[in-house]
DNA sequence: GCAAATAACGAACGTTCGTACTATTGTGTG
DNA sequence: CACACAATAGTACGAACGTTCGTTATTTGC
């Protein structure tokens, strides 16, 4: 039980590499036990099935996202420095180039199984609508601080929010573009000094 | 020589479609051939390999997005109608369900090959490069017509817009949310706003 | 309308896919 | 130390993959 579960966590770490690069539906078995020197049959007997070690290896990066980019943000006093600290974690992220080599693994699902039904499809919506109503609470919040204007539509802001993140994530990683993340910045300024609110400056 | 051309058409629009479901890896020639009641035997001759066919069918997928996208909006007035309608006729390209049925290919191409170098990978860089190209001196245009204040960043503008139109993807195809491409033109609206030109209004 | 050219076919290649069984090794505990 | 069982390896399977081959059908140019 002990040995099961180490082997299983170092599994879903490598199977998550592996997938960012060659998404979840290109992630074969063979090749994956084959980066980690064993045998096809006893890595596949760690889960019943393909989709199984999708499912999971999905989940292991939503995981690691959490720990990543969200988890840190929320030490930071709410309103305006937790909203910045969300969104420079989330560039970091979209940026790393060690364990996550081929991109953020949840937005080469997304765009994989957005017309796939299943189960992987299930977890990717139940993440994506997770992590847009944490954003959207963060902006609220940002609101109730007094940073932000009362009028600001906090999902509007968040669909915004996220529009530029995943322009960050396609011209540094296709185009290769290293000044991307400088122009996620300014857009993100330029946002929020359009929601700013009147009386109280951040 | 003409039969050739024909099905070779027929076979790399039914190319697209599928290849927008499943991506360009996931192109099989056996379910394509399936697909067109054809044999595999006998759709594999008109390509050489099956790169080529993905190269092919990723240039008919920007052909069509010229065609239908940048074209139309070049017959509107220079600088913001034209923009407008660039951006219009782009949200309606990636709202398309018919031949597109699982979203645009060149985005999905775009995940897909971020990271895997290759003939594919450079067809699709050529690609973004000149769409990004084109609606950067569309944005000029507009900057040089006095619709956009003269301190404008194209690039920075192309970039912004190029977000909107990614969320807009992602919420509609993955979320099903039928109010993204709204919240796209609100977004749009917004970003025009805070560059207009203060003088002369469009 | 005949001959040359082209297009489509069916079968088979070797490889890899996911999965199922069985055997062997390894680990933790009484 | 030995027993029980978890963990890994081994082997085999049917199907699908991209690709090649030789042959048949169908167009095309004269």
């Amino acid at each position: 039980m002990r040995k099961g579960e180490q082997t299983r966590t170092l599994i879903l770490n490598e199977a998550v590499a592996l997938a960012s690069q060659v998404g979840l539906e290109g992630l074969s078995i063979g090749s994956l036990a084959a980066r980690l020197a064993m045998s096809k049959s006893g890595l596949f007997a760690h889960f019943g099935s393909k989709e199984d070690l999708q499912l999971l290896t999905l989940k292991q990066a939503q995981t690691l996202f959490f720990e990543q980019v969200f988890s840190p943000a929320l030490k930071q006093a709410r309103g305006l420095p937790r909203l910045r600290a969300l969104f420079s974690n989330w560039l970091a992220w979209v940026k790393r180039n060690d364990d996550l080599a081929g991109g953020c693994l949840m937005l080469a699902a997304s765009v994989e199984y957005d017309d796939r039904p299943g189960a992987v499809r299930d977890l990717l919506v139940a993440g994506q609508r997770e992590l847009r109503g944490a954003v959207a609470k963060a902006i609220r919040l940002a609101i109730d601080e007094g940073h932000l204007e009362p009028h600001t539509d906090p999902w509007q802001l968040t669909f915004e929010m996220f529009g530029i993140v995943l322009a960050t994530h396609h011209d540094f990683r296709l185009l290769g573009d290293a000044r991307a993340p400088e122009r996620a910045g300014d857009a993100l300024e330029r946002l929020i000094e359009a929601h700013r609110a009147a009386a109280p400056r951040a």
